[in-house]
DNA sequence: CTTACATGTGCACAACGTACACATATCAGT
DNA sequence: ACTGATATGTGTACGTTGTGCACATGTAAG
């Protein structure tokens, strides 16, 4: 019998009490150490401290595990956009809408670089577009990412910014060059650029992206 | 002893032949089947009527493999943007230069689509910008995706298309949107889409790269 | 207080990546 | 042609992973 002696406090009952948040946290902690592939069920249960089998009272499978933790994740790329979006400070109701629609991307493309292994396993998992409006991938607003560009393109054609003939699927247009950038930044070809021109690039995909919608 | 029997012909001799070649094929063929976790080690050697151990001749590590399917996956890209390319019959320089511009990301997204496994794979591996040119992945110009991109871009700035202030780094901008478009239909919120819709998206997000660069 | 249910344990199994000693095919140099 | 040296494949073994199942133990309901 393995008494769990090594295991932190030693639980005290011989029920967890909250297994199934330990095991998602755990594993967004393994997530931010190497990504989807490092949320492994046995190590989560480890850190979690108890029996690998424990885990399928909460999980289906591993799959399902990476899921959960695919969604906590997601939440924090929609906290990384509010609160790049929170550091707007701007009078002018049209400029706040343009600077709010930037935010989105350079909140996203920031957590990308500043936590790849995370943000991969945010869109690791294959989610359709009903789950991308699930509030377990919401940020402090209680919007998900993809919501958050919604509603910043939504306020684009608000302020005239943006006609209503090129919004529809506007928000697949934006998402997909910059996603395609955190991509290619975290392990793709521009993963050994320095930071400066990295910073550059973003500036520019986004231009790109206000320019070309 | 495992005599091999049930394996396809039963190797004449005791050496392979080419079993380096043979594995990376195996892989190819995984790749196909299940994206870039399918490529298995075990089953590749399986495949290739060989014991596990025996692909550690040829390759390092099961990474390794996987480095090289996705270098031969990559080539694949490069055909399905020649083979796009190669369609285009028009007499004046400069539409041609735009046509085969836009062929870029038509054939890699339509590749994409109908081999989402080796899509997958083909930009599973950590590749830096060196390894993006390297003649493993090139198709049969002898040309890597990337490659084909930049030559592409180059030709429109030759035809006034593109200005030389715009055309640095107008390759990674290209590649961000069109890459983020593929990954959005592979495994993101895009997967259920009918197939038009995902073909009026894939023109839509080529003009506004085209537009926007 | 007992009975049902929820939750965690222990053990087992197959598959995987990988290491190592061994066997055999091929080639180089005498 | 003989003899090593080298390249390449075999056999076996180990640790790790995901997962299923019987069992045990807390918790709640009657």
């Amino acid at each position: 019998m393995t008494t769990g002696l090594g295991d932190s406090p030693a639980r005290a009952s011989y029920r967890h009490g909250d297994l199934r948040r330990a095991l998602i946290e755990a594993g967004v902690d393994l997530a931010g150490e190497g990504g989807p592939s490092a949320v492994v069920l046995r190590e989560a249960t480890r850190r979690a401290g108890v029996t690998p089998s424990a885990a399928y009272r909460h999980f289906a499978d591993r799959q399902a595990l990476l899921d959960a933790v695919c969604s906590s994740c997601q939440a924090l790329v929609a906290r990384a956009i509010e609160a790049d979006q929170a550091r707007i400070h701007t009078t002018d109701a049209t400029d706040a809408a343009r600077l709010r629609f930037r935010a989105v991307g350079t909140g996203y493309l920031r957590f990308a670089l500043e936590e790849p292994g995370r943000f991969q396993t945010a869109f690791s998992a294959s989610s359709d577009l009903e789950s991308a409006t699930s509030s377990a991938r919401a940020g402090e607003r209680g919007l998900t990412p993809f919501q958050l560009l919604t509603v910043a393109l939504d306020d684009l054609v608000t302020e005239g910014l943006l006609s209503t003939e090129h919004r529809p699927a506007a928000e697949f247009l934006a998402w997909s060059a910059v996603h395609g950038l955190a991509e290619l930044f975290i392990d793709g070809p521009l993963r050994a650029l320095p930071d400066p021109v990295k910073q550059t690039l973003i500036t520019r995909v986004i231009d790109m992206v206000e320019q070309g919608l």
